[in-house]
DNA sequence: ACAGTTTCCCGTAAATGC
DNA sequence: TGCATTTACGGGAAACTG
C-alpha cells in the first residue's frame, strides 16, 4: 500500500518550469530488514498517463535514477533526494497533440512517479508512488495561472491524483476561497487579509452576494474569465498585487499601513470627516500591480474633495521606494511653493510618525557631487484638476492585523516533495 | 589555396557566448563543374589547436554538417549558412586545464574550421578554411573584455590566425587607437569622437604624452590594468559609457549635446566666463556608466562657483529619461521655492531650445487620477553645500560633430561569417 | 491575423572553481 | 580566502504554431 505524496515546498510547490531545475525527495516509511544491495529509485514523468489525454508530454532530461540512503536525521529511514531534475517537452515529428483543446496549459495536470523494486526473503516487492498533480509551465509569465490551478485543486479535492480535475472543476464557496486568499497574503507577504479587505474582494468577485458566505465561485470566474471591463481575471489582478507587495511594499504592508482593498464609496465615507490631509493607501483596480494614495482636502467653499494619485507600479517603485514617495510627494499649483498634501495616515497618524522608520536616508556622500534624488510631483493646472478628483475604484476598507516578515523569492522548484512508501 | 575568412557581422562579431546560438556562412568562390552529388561542409570548433595550449575546450553542440546550396543571389556560387550553432564547454573528468594561466578567458583565441571534400575528374580535393580568431565567453559580463580583444587583434595584426597573439600582444600607437575608439562611438552610438574628446581620453590613458601621437599604449594599460585609484580599466570605463549612450542617451548624444569627455580644468575654463546657469554634460570618471551636468553660478561675493550633480546611471535613467532630468532638475535651498539652475547649454543655447524636442510629453490622462511624475531634486543645506562644488574629474572638453542614428542592441551572434574557398 | 505558448537571451545573482 | 569564471533563472520580448 502506498500513501499519497506529501509535498512540502516553501514557496510555490507543484509547479515545474521546463528547463529549470527542481528537486524532490522520496522517503521509505517502513524499515526494511537489512539488505546488502542498494535500493534504486527511479522517477518518471507522467508514467502512466494515457498519452492521448494530455496535450503536452514531457520527460526528465537529467539522470532519473538514484540509490536510497539512510537519512541524516538518523531515524534510520531510507530516503533519496533527487536534485537537478529538469523537464523538457517531447516534440513530435508530426504527431498531433492530444485533443484536449479546451484546457489551458496551466490546467493540465501531470505527475511524477517513483518506482523501486527489491527482494526480501525470496519475495519480490515493487513499490510505486507518485506526486500530487503538477502543473508544467514554460515561462514565469505562466506562474500565476499555474498557482491558481494548484490552489483550486488543493482547496477542492482530497483525491491524490484526479488528473481530469479541470475538465469539470468544482466551485468553491466564498468562505473557502476567502480563507485561501488570506492565506496567500500571510504566506507570501507575511500578513493575511482582514474581514473588510475580504469583503471588498468578495463583492468584486460576486457582487452583493458576499453576505452569504455559501455563495459559490466558479473556477472560470476566479481565474479564467476577465473582470468585466478589464483585460485580466480576478486572480491575475490579485496576484499582481501580491507580487507588488513582495517586491516593493513589504515593510509598509507589514506595518499594516496599506488598507489596500477599499471601494471608492467606502474610501470616501472613511475620509470625508477626517482632517484635511488624511490619506489612505489602496491598490489600483484598473491596472495590474499598482498602488495609489487618496487624500481628502477642503476646497474653497468648504466642501470636501478627494484626490488620488496615478498608481505607482513596479517600475516607478524600483526607482523610488514607496515610503519615500509618501514622504516627498508634493503638489505644485501654478508655480506656487510645492507642498505635500499627505499629513495623516488614516485614521489620524501623523505621516512621519507612521512612516518615519521606513524612510530611506538617502543623502549620498559622493563628495565632489551634489546629491540628487527623485521626487514625485503632481503639477496642477488649477482650473483643470480641481474638477477631477478621484472618480473610480469600488472597494471596501479594512483594519490592519499583525505581520511576520517572510520575504522569499518566488521559485519553481519542487524543493522537497516527500513521498512515503509502506507495505 | 584558401583565402582568409571575411567575417561581416553587424554588431559584435567574433565573440561567441556558450549556450547562445550563432550563425556563420561559408562561400565557395570558384565555380565547380556540375557535380551530381551534394557537397557537404562540416564545421569544427578549434579543429587543430594543440589541445595543451588552450585552457578551455569547446564543441559545437548542434548539427555541424550541412550541404552547400546555390546562393539566392543567383551568382551561381555555392554557399552554406549554418544557423543555430551553439557552443558548449568540454568538461574534463579530472583533466587539468591547459597551463596557460596568464591569459584571461577573453584573451584566449579560438577558431571555427570548415571542411569539404569532393571528387572531380578523378581528382579528390579537400577544402579547408577557418575563421578569424574568436573569443568565447560564458556571460555577457565578459563581452566588453572580449570586444577589447577583438579590437586589439584586428587593429594590430593582419595575420589570419595568430592564436598566440595575446601571449605577447603588441602595443598600439595612440593615433591608431584613437581612431578605433572614435569608430566605436560612430558604429555603436552613431557619432564618433572629436579631437577634444580624444585628447582627454589620450591624456587619461597616457598622461601628457598625448601630444605626440606616436606614443604607444600597451594592451594591459588599455584593458587589463585598472586606472590608478579606480577599480576598472580604461576600456571597461569607456565601454560602460558606450552602453549608457546606447541605452539611455542616444537622442542627446545624436544632437551633439554631450561634451562627455572633459577634464575638470577644461570644464572650468569653459564655464567660468559664461552666463550663470550655463551647463555642460560630461561622463563620470569615478563610476562606471554615469553622466552628470556641471553648471556655473555666481555666489554672493561675485565669484564663480561650479556645481556638478551626482552622476546619473542606468537605473536612474530608466526611471526618467535624461532630457526630462535636464528639464526638471531643481535645487531647493532651505525650503525656498525650487528653481532650476540649468539655463544655457554651453556655450549659450537656451536649455529648452536645445532639448525641447527631446522632452517627453508626460501628462498621463488616466482620468480619475492625478498624474504624477518624478522630478530630480537636490536639496541644499546652504551652509554645507556652498563649499562643496565640483572637485573632481580631470578631462578636456570638445566640440560636437555630426551624428547618424544607429541604435542596435548588442548581440553575440556571429550573424554572418563568410569564408571563401578557391583552388 | 491572432492568441496562447514557447523560445531566446540579457543581466543580475549565486555558485563554482582555482 | 579572494578573484575569475560559470551557472542559474527571472523577466521582457521575439518567435513560433496551430
Amino acid at each position: 500500500e502506498k500513501q499519497p505524496c506529501m509535498p512540502t515546498h516553501p514557496q510555490k510547490p507543484l509547479i515545474i518550469k521546463t528547463g529549470v531545475q527542481f528537486t524532490t525527495k522520496v522517503r521509505l516509511l517502513v524499515k526494511l530488514p537489512e539488505v546488502d544491495y542498494q535500493l534504486k529509485v527511479k522517477t518518471t514523468f507522467d508514467k502512466d498517463l494515457p498519452s492521448g489525454r494530455v496535450s503536452r508530454q514531457f520527460f526528465i532530461l537529467t539522470n532519473n535514477t538514484k540509490v536510497m540512503d539512510i537519512e541524516d536525521y538518523s531515524n534510520g529511514c531510507l530516503s533519496v533526494d533527487f536534485r537537478h531534475l529538469q523537464l523538457k517537452e517531447k516534440k513530435y515529428i508530426n504527431g498531433t497533440k492530444g485533443s484536449e483543446g479546451l484546457l489551458s496549459v496551466t490546467e493540465e495536470l501531470h505527475s511524477l512517479s517513483f518506482e523501486a523494486c527489491f527482494t526480501v526473503q525470496g519475495l519480490t516487492i515493487d513499490l510505486e508512488t507518485c506526486s500530487l498533480p503538477l502543473v508544467v509551465i514554460s515561462n514565469v509569465s505562466q506562474l500565476p495561472g499555474g498557482w491558481a490551478s494548484v490552489m483550486w485543486y488543493n482547496l477542492l479535492t482530497d483525491e491524490p491524483r484526479n488528473m481530469a480535475f479541470f475538465g469539470n472543476p468544482p466551485r468553491a464557496t466564498w468562505s473557502q476561497l476567502s480563507e485561501v486568499l488570506s492565506w496567500q497574503f500571510s504566506t507570501f507577504a507575511g500578513k493575511g487579509l482582514n474581514k473588510e479587505q475580504l469583503n471588498m474582494l468578495g463583492e468584486k468577485l460576486l457582487g452583493q452576494h458576499v453576505s452569504c458566505s455559501d455563495y459559490q465561485v466558479s473556477w472560470s470566474k476566479f481565474s479564467k474569465e476577465n473582470i468585466p471591463g478589464k483585460p485580466f481575471s480576478f486572480w491575475m489582478w490579485l496576484d499582481s498585487i501580491l507580487e507588488l507587495i513582495k517586491k516593493h511594499l513589504l515593510p509598509v504592508w507589514n506595518e499594516n499601513y496599506i488598507m489596500g482593498f477599499v471601494s471608492k464609496e467606502m474610501e470616501r465615507t472613511l475620509l470625508k470627516d477626517r482632517e484635511p490631509g488624511t490619506f489612505l493607501l489602496r491598490f489600483s483596480e484598473s491596472h495590474l500591480g499598482g498602488i495609489t494614495f487618496t487624500w481628502v482636502e477642503h476646497n474653497a467653499n468648504g466642501g470636501v474633495k478627494f484626490n488620488s494619485v496615478e498608481p505607482y507600479t513596479k517600475n516607478r517603485l524600483s526607482a523610488l521606494p514607496f515610503a519615500d514617495i509618501i514622504r516627498d510627494y508634493k503638489v505644485i499649483s501654478d508655480g506656487v511653493v510645492p507642498e505635500t498634501p499627505l499629513k495623516f495616515l488614516y485614521p489620524d497618524i501623523p505621516k512621519d510618525e507612521a512612516f518615519g522608520r521606513l524612510y530611506n536616508s538617502q543623502p549620498s556622500k559622493v563628495h565632489p557631487y551634489i546629491p540628487s534624488t527623485l521626487i514625485p510631483i503632481s503639477e496642477l493646472r488649477t482650473h483643470a484638476i480641481s474638477t477631477a478628483p478621484s472618480r473610480q475604484s469600488p472597494e471596501p476598507p479594512m483594519t490592519p492585523g499583525e505581520f511576520d516578515m517572510l520575504s522569499e523569492q518566488l521559485c519553481f522548484d519542487i524543493d522537497s516533495m516527500s513521498s512515503s512508501y509502506s507495505e
